[in-house]
RNA sequence: GGCGGCGUAGCCAAGAGGUAAGGCAGCGGUCUGCAAAACCGUUAUACCCCGGUUCGAUUCCGGGCGCCGCCUCCA
């Protein structure tokens, strides 16, 4: 089935024809690394997330790119504060970032190229551009002239006469027109620097991710991301001088997420209204985290509720209720009688999910089939948990791999916390059996001593017909 | 002022021109040594207001009210 995303270039659904054949190249704007990454930055890591794990499930190859701008004033200034150089500041919030990544259940980018590692190439496109009559330099400044492109304007649907309106932030009086940005900005004394052909600078903001999307991913790339506040002038202003350097379409479809508000207002740096990755890692499960942001359409604005994600956590927790059932019915004895039973066709969630998610990633009806599938698996499996019958396993079974796909794609599956890799397992297991000869000896109190003394441990038994199962609580 | 978006049950949140997913919460029940969980039923005749188009609109169009984002660094 065809895939469709909402271009913000034409304000409406297209489906989705990749430039080439079978392969879908992304660029996602990442962040100007100043501080630790926010509930709203980490809704675009997670939402790309399962956008790549869905094409790569729809047989696509995707490379994916999320930068680093990691030169800038606020960096800077920041750096100079506390003492340290840019750089390493820079590279202490890189590191911070790719491990809330990491804990989230994000996979790796392709390519996180950052801007400091590109300045040959970016100065190269600088150069171009004056060439082309797009740039002009004052004073070791250089700046894109918007005259120069006719279709500016053209994603942030703004007319060049609303912005001259707009623009009221002290004007630059070097500037030809006070819509024009900076590409090269020279450097001040005690500010880091490169070597260019106007002077000691660095280069503008916008600049970098059109030179690293065009040099990891070619033009026309596929899809560009961002937060929707990027739309303009980031993104406006990416597409005025990529158009103008390689006189091609920049980017194909446009997809841009909108913000997590905290109290009802954006959760912005500039503000101080944020609540960090790693803060809410402290309190809810990064399963539970993800969930709670796919449950809104991206296009959306969210407002941050903590309650909402323990609701989520539940959610999930009976989730997670189903599958063990499942798992105890394939691993316990089954009924060899020529019990027929009819189960339903698991197959229509399959169908659901991905129609939801081809469908301008619905994430949120991609979670609705799959907590259906889940509902529907717990309720048929409740009339033969103790022994199912054979006619029942096969699709049982299939069930399973179902489930454990669908979790892949929205990334859920359990990494940390599970039962695996603590090396506890025989220990409970062991527990369990004892607990079981006390309880048919009707020795309650010693079963429930050892009941609530693995909870203690976090461990937390549940008494069902079929056996005891257990697992890791909160 | 300009551009864009939103207003659906107690809360969150999908959605189609023919009376509406999913999650959470509350209540009642089944099961259980107890507990927990699960399951069943229920709250649910839920679509901001007013016009218009239509056999029929919550879904389309116009107006109103309310909320939000961008227009300046911002995911």
């Amino acid at each position: 089935m065809p895939i469709y995303i909402h271009n913000t270039l034409t304000n409406r659904k297209e489906e989705f024809v990749p430039q080439v054949e079978g392969k879908v190249r992304i660029y996602s704007c990442g962040l100007t690394v100043q501080g630790y990454a926010h509930i709203g930055h980490i809704r675009g890591a997670v939402l790309f997330d399962v956008i790549r794990r869905f094409f790569r499930k729809k047989g696509y190859e995707v490379i994916y790119v999320q930068n680093f701008t990691d030169i800038d004033d606020k960096i800077i200034a920041k750096a100079k504060h506390e003492g340290v150089s840019p750089a390493s500041l820079a590279e202490y919030y890189i590191s911070a970032y790719l491990q809330d990544e990491e804990e989230m259940g994000i996979m790796q980018a392709d390519y996180n190229p950052r801007a400091t590692h590109h300045i040959k190439e970016i100065i190269e496109v600088v150069e171009a551009l004056i060439r082309k009559g797009c740039a002009y330099v004052v004073d070791g400044d250089v700046y894109f002239s918007v005259a120069s492109f006719p279709s500016y304007g053209k994603l942030s649907k703004r007319s060049l006469d609303e912005m001259m309106i707009g623009a009221r932030v002290e004007v630059d009086e070097r500037k030809r027109d006070p819509r024009d940005f900076a590409l090269w900005k020279s450097a001040k004394e005690g500010e880091p620097y490169w070597e260019s052909p106007w002077g000691k600078g660095r280069p503008g903001w916008h600049i970098e991710c059109s030179v690293m999307s065009i040099k990891y991913l070619g033009v026309p790339l596929d899809i560009h991301a961002g937060g929707q506040d990027l739309i303009f002038p980031h993104h406006e202003n990416e597409i005025a001088q990529s158009e103008a350097f390689t006189g091609q379409t920049f980017a194909r479809y446009w997809l841009h997420w909108a913000p997590v508000n905290l109290k009802g207002e954006k959760m912005a740096k500039s503000t101080g209204n944020v609540f960090i990755v790693r803060e809410a890692l402290k309190q809810f499960s990064p399963q539970a985290l993800r969930l709670y942001l796919l449950s809104s359409h991206y296009r959306s604005p969210i407002d941050f509720d903590g309650e909402k994600v323990e609701e989520m956590e539940r959610a999930l927790e009976r989730a997670r209720e189903a599958e063990e059932k499942v798992d105890i019915a394939l691993k316990g004895t089954a009924d060899y009688s020529e019990r027929i039973v009819e189960l339903p066709d698991f197959g229509v969630y399959r169908e659901q999910f991905y129609s939801a998610l081809e469908d301008d990633f619905n994430t949120p009806r991609a979670i609705a089939s799959y907590f259906s599938l889940v509902s529907e698996v717990g309720r048929v499996i409740d009339d033969f948990l103790p022994k199912p019958p054979t006619s029942v396993l096969l699709p049982l079974w299939s069930a399973k791999k179902l489930i454990q796909e669908l979790k892949w794609v929205l990334g859920i599956e359990e990494r940390r916390g599970g039962k695996e890799g603590r090396g506890i397992e025989g220990f409970v297991e062991l527990l369990i059996k004892v607990r079981d000869k006390l309880r048919k000896q009707k020795l309650y109190e010693l079963a429930d001593e050892i009941r609530s003394g693995l909870g203690t441990l976090g461990i937390v038994l549940e008494d069902h017909p079929g056996g005891t199962i257990w697992r890791m609580g909160k």
